[in-house]
DNA sequence: TATAAACTCTCCAGTAAGTGGAGTGTAAAG
DNA sequence: CTTTACACTCCACTTACTGGAGAGTTTATA
């Protein structure tokens, strides 16, 4: 699928999107005769998957290292499954911190 | 007390709190013969404020209206109400989105 | 009391992750 | 067949910091 495509459904800009490819983040193939870049199911995917992750502060390279989950070969399966675990114990601690945001706000609104 | 206190109580750090003061984010007195800045509790409350909205990505200018809440007199207690609930709503939507950014790392790591 | 360590300041340059816009080519609809 | 929508590159700008130099201040130690 072209960028515009890709973009809606990952709910990225089209910038956005062209910015990810440019930098390496994802790989679609390119048409060389018009020069479009054409977006995979599969780079679809990574797209919306880094869409969230960013939108938590997980860095370019966070982001990187995540989707070597998805498709790293050479990782053990041990080694995945820690990484994953780190990752979601960082979300935990996301959690809790933003419900106490959450807990600080409503305590404002109700005086 | 010292920008260095303010920092480390704040979870930030003493660049990042002097580009807050820079900005005008926070506004500490400053010691005129030393060129110190002087970090009162109220300037301690609002950077603690900001370094947790901060994480969730709320924009220093977003955090600004959400530091105008306390102190901001010229507005109507139904305005603040009102701008209080839609910032608990975002982060009610954010709350969702990272039980689903979880949801989906948890499930990579049970593969 | 001297002096070193720790802390502060300003200023300036660099970074991460985009964003906006000009100028131009391609494709689809009317 | 031409207008409209979408794509491309390239380059400058933005936000929110971050690092480092060079210099003054305060505190702890010898």
């Amino acid at each position: 699928m072209n960028i515009g495509k890709a973009a809606k459904l990952s709910n990225l800009t089209v910038k956005t999107v062209r910015y990810y490819a440019d930098i390496g983040l994802v790989k679609p193939l390119k048409n060389y005769s018009t020069g479009y870049r054409d977006f995979s199911d599969d780079d679809l995917a990574q797209l919306q998957f880094v869409a969230k992750a960013r939108k938590f502060n997980f860095s370019i390279q966070e982001c990187e290292e995540l989707l070597s989950l998805y498709s790293d070969k050479n990782r053990s399966s041990k080694e995945v499954k820690a990484l994953t675990l780190e990752k979601i114990s960082e979300i935990d601690t996301k959690l809790i911190e933003l419900k106490d945001l959450r807990h600080q706000l409503s305590f404002l609104a109700n005086n």
